[in-house]
DNA sequence: ACCGACGGGACCTCCCGTTGTT
DNA sequence: AACAACGGGAGGTCCCGTCGGT
């Protein structure tokens, strides 16, 4: 097992090093050359791990989004109501300029923007990803619903829909100014929708 | 004026070509072969008119913001009610899947996310073009305040930033998924938002 | 002779201005664009005279050849012995960093150098312009004989090789240095050995 | 060890390969291609072992100069006295044709002509290499003169100017023409030269 | 498991020369 | 006679991926 370990860390630590390079830079926008100086590896090193530059990309995507995640059942932890919990996943966009779950912006926002007309693969990958986040919203919503702390009208896939679509259009207004003012304002408007759908 | 209209006429076409490649694939996902088979040009007869990519890039940039506006511009066209100017810009989104501004969805959105950390010159590009999107909505409602269409306390910065980012994000996710439900859920609550702004 | 006049005084300004450019950079490291620069010309107008970049080069070279025996033959003017004829010579070095009959060194130098393996054309030209040279100094050299002002044994063709041999190579170290303390010290060394070549 | 001194193998090959393509050709007359050709390698191969073709002209233009300071060293092997340390110098240029240092002609002439005024870093590296050359006739002759060999008051700076001089335009001569006749005229008129300097 | 050397080709840029037009 | 527009290709650089060695 220690063995194996070792070529996982590695195999580990290059995805961790890439995802941020990536994420910045784009898909296209990444050498391998990049790759190679934020990992420290020579490119045997690299390719020793993966079979090309579109697997680690997959991988570090992956990676990523797990990163999110993490976040943001970490703010969760604890919150057991729909509003709650809610406003959990809003908190993290609110420390995110101190305490950022990746660095060059939300990682699902950047590749299926780059990839949606040039990258099957990560498209899809991409998708899992939102798939994953509007499942997280909605059975958020449904339970809430159910256990009568939402109002009976709410629908799920609507409210996933609107927190991700201001959540993601903020961010990128956000890091094109340098300026949290966007997310904030975008907050504010979503912390009082969410309210809305509050029973009484 | 002839000769002048012959070259003008030459590298507008290299402009208006170039912009739905750059929309799709993005700066750094074009490369000039690209460029030459969109095109019909070879190498040389895209230089003549372009120092660089980099300046056509910027370019077709500029071009794409300019049909958006358009597409606005024409559907507010007779409109002078506040409200009515703005459902007139969600309208715009709504007929998006048969009557598309651009090809490669909203051109600012896809900058703003590949350059932000990249590339400067067009980062600040999309920040004008943010700036100008911004100016147009934050008119429209601070006349809205003036004449007593709508509410004394609104914000303009709040409803620009609220319309923008929720616009923008679903544009994202209707892009990935293509599916419109994203962008008409979007839009069915922007609507709402829009109208409760409304005096009375 | 008027219309004819002006095409021709535009093709001598172009060889006039290449010249100095091809002195400078050399044949192969001037490019078109250079020689449009240095013009004000556009290609077009320079191709109506020249039918390729190589027979302006050529033309120029032999331009900056004549400048060169133009300099020559003005510092001889009235000078009739043998003596006093190449120490004249002499002097347009003495005075090259002043005066310089050709901006970017000696044309010959330059060309003989650059295109001894490259450019038979070229090459042949220097030659032709050499020979030129030891022509002048053989005359001179003959005839002081005839006239008894130098000494019997004096070979022409000794001195010729000699005085260009010493100054071409004191002319390069000066300009590699740009000092001209180099071609002073060759000055001096060569007055001392056309003297040694006088009768009496 | 090994896999070092493979890699050194092929560097080391390269720039011997570039350095008579370069000395024949010239920097600006260069391409990479020309050197591909020289050297079996692909462009890869060429780009693993030199960050540009700067850096591999400067580098083959250091082994060029080397490479004549190792003609001028063997031919003095074994020689003690001024006068015949500054004869073997000469007899090295005596049998340039039949054993050349370098194919192309001298590479120090060559890179002062064509860098002069376009490239800075050769121009600096042939002006070390001069310095060296100087250094080189100038210790010649002071230990000559300290000896009693020279005359008291030959001047160090003045015999090397004018052999380097002298030799380097008459290599210029001969290699124009293609007849070694310019380069033995001048031979022996330094040969006097030298011995002018002789006590006694 | 990692590195080094290398192939083969795509990248953007700029080259020289030709054309058609004024 | 001069220019603008363009072709076709070569320029240097850097790309991704493979393979032998250690």
């Amino acid at each position: 097992m220690n063995a194996r370990s070792k070529a996982q860390q590695t195999k580990a630590r290059i995805i961790e090093q890439a995802a941020v390079v990536f994420n910045q830079q784009g898909y296209a926008g990444t050498s391998m050359s990049d790759l190679m100086r934020a990992t420290g590896l020579k490119k045997g090193g690299i390719y020793n791990h993966f079979g090309s530059k579109d697997e680690l990309a997959v991988a570090a995507f992956d990676y990523a989004v797990a990163q999110m995640q993490g976040h943001f059942r970490g703010a969760m932890r604890g919150k057991r109501r729909a509003v709650d919990r809610l406003m959990a996943v809003l908190c993290v966009y609110e420390r995110m300029s101190e305490d950022p779950p990746m660095v060059g912006g939300c990682p699902i926002l950047n590749t299926a923007v780059e990839c949606d007309d040039t990258h099957p693969v990560l498209q899809s990958r991409a998708r899992a990803a939102v798939d994953g986040w509007k499942d997280l919203f909605g059975r958020i919503v449904e339970k809430g619903v159910e256990r009568g702390e939402l109002r009976a009208g709410v629908d799920a896939d609507e409210v996933a829909t609107v927190l991700i679509s201001t959540l993601e259009g903020a961010v990128m207004l956000s890091k094109l100014y340098g300026d949290d003012v966007y997310l904030g304002r975008a907050l504010g408007h979503l912390r009082g929708y969410v309210l809305s759908q509050v029973l009484e």
